[in-house]
DNA sequence: AAGAGTTTGTGAACGTGGGAACAAACCGAG
DNA sequence: CTCGGTTTGTTCCCACGTTCACAAACTCTT
């Protein structure tokens, strides 16, 4: 079962099932049922269980999933077993957020470094780190062998930190700059749009208020 | 064409398009075909060409888009021709830099209020914005007209803070908090979850490391 | 030991989304 | 006006993801 491929969608909710496991072991809750963890991770069981085989047959029939061996599994699967060295790049108002955020560091994720190119911000102290140059980019990832790259800078910086951090060896980068990011087809870019998710809020919001026709001009019918 | 409902995927894209065609415009390209845009939103153009023949038939054959009429269209299909008041709870971190994150005010959106449940905070002025107190929720959203909410509180806070919105009248949230909110069916709830992207990136960089077998324990037979 | 009651893992049906390929439609030259 | 070149809008097909429904497997009681 477990040498074929997990589906994108299933790896996309495994670490909100590792959440969810997490709060369960929270409360002292050692064993808990498709169904309880779905409702936990707000998704329905049968999609629960479907993810989960695609891990290997870690429940047992009639009982339910061990609590902390599923929660292993899960980290194991996703590699969260190992260490993950992360620079960040770009240290404005959402880098010294992220820098700041403590679910990077709770799961196996350490940020080594941050970095700016504003001579003015060198040596400034942010959660801990002290920020450099982002000239020191490449050796920062040699030293430590850092694999995940985050940028936090202005749209018109990101493509040209991100090709530093390739040319550097970073394969996997997080992106938070609103620009669409060109890559060598072996590194990972996830991008998360901030302005995105709110239109997105807006245009349901739009077809709510407005369920017959919200613009005149595109039912001419109405107006004949 | 356009009383058809809009699939959420293509919805998804829209922003980016949106964001694409902002950027050929400073350019000053006028006029573009589906092949460009496609480019410079990093999809390809077949994809491009059906997301936007849902939206209605605005291009023409042999010629391209124009870039103006197609902003407009787009924009205006998401709503992003009115305006879109909104309200941030939390001013952590987080909260802070997206009160001052110009890619929100940049489009419709107008952040109307600051809220916090810490006293200390209070009167602190953020991205020229008083941080009040979270009890004024529901006056402002009344005030307003507040729709949507942006949630930038630690997790255990997150549900209450979501139900207070649902009870005032707000009907989309935006969520960075890591955790599962519940709401009525009626209301919309994207959620920004910084620690599964890297988790995820994670998963992705770990099978290109390894790409035999990464635990013996899952491959007896290599015992054997 | 057998049967009743649970709960997982999976096979099959269904729906959504992506990509190739092509017909329809437009422009410009002659 | 016609023809060749170009680009859109759409159709068809395939892959992926979701959900239902059920057999397999386990526990507990009698």
């Amino acid at each position: 079962m477990s040498p074929t491929r997990i589906p994108e969608a299933t790896v996309a909710r495994l670490p909100v099932y590792l959440r969810a496991l997490n709060s369960l072991l929270e409360r002292e809750i050692r064993t808990c049922s498709s169904e309880e963890l779905a409702s936990a991770a707000g998704v329905n069981s049968a999609k629960l269980r479907k993810d989960l085989s695609h891990l290997g047959s870690y429940g047992t029939r009639g009982v339910g999933y061990d609590v902390e061996y599923l929660r292993y599994q899960i980290a194991r699967e996703i590699g969260l077993t190992q260490d993950w060295p992360v620079v960040i790049v770009g240290i404005g108002n959402l880098g010294h957020a992220l820098a700041n955020y403590s679910g990077f560091s709770s799961r196996g994720f350490r940020t080594v470094a941050l970095l700016d190119a504003d001579a003015a911000r060198q040596g400034e102290l942010v959660a801990g780190l002290k920020i450099r140059p982002f000239t020191e980019l490449s050796a920062i990832v040699r030293e430590h062998g850092v694999a995940i790259g985050v940028i936090a800078t202005p749209a018109a910086a990101a493509q040209s930190v991100c090709d530093h951090m390739v040319d550097a060896g970073i394969r996997s980068v997080l992106n938070f700059a609103p620009t669409v990011l060109t890559v060598p087809p072996e590194v990972d870019v996830r991008m998360v749009d901030l302005s995105s998710e709110l239109q997105i809020l807006a245009y349901h919001e739009q077809r709510k208020s407005a369920p017959a026709s919200p613009d005149p001009t595109l039912d001419p019918e109405v107006v004949a």
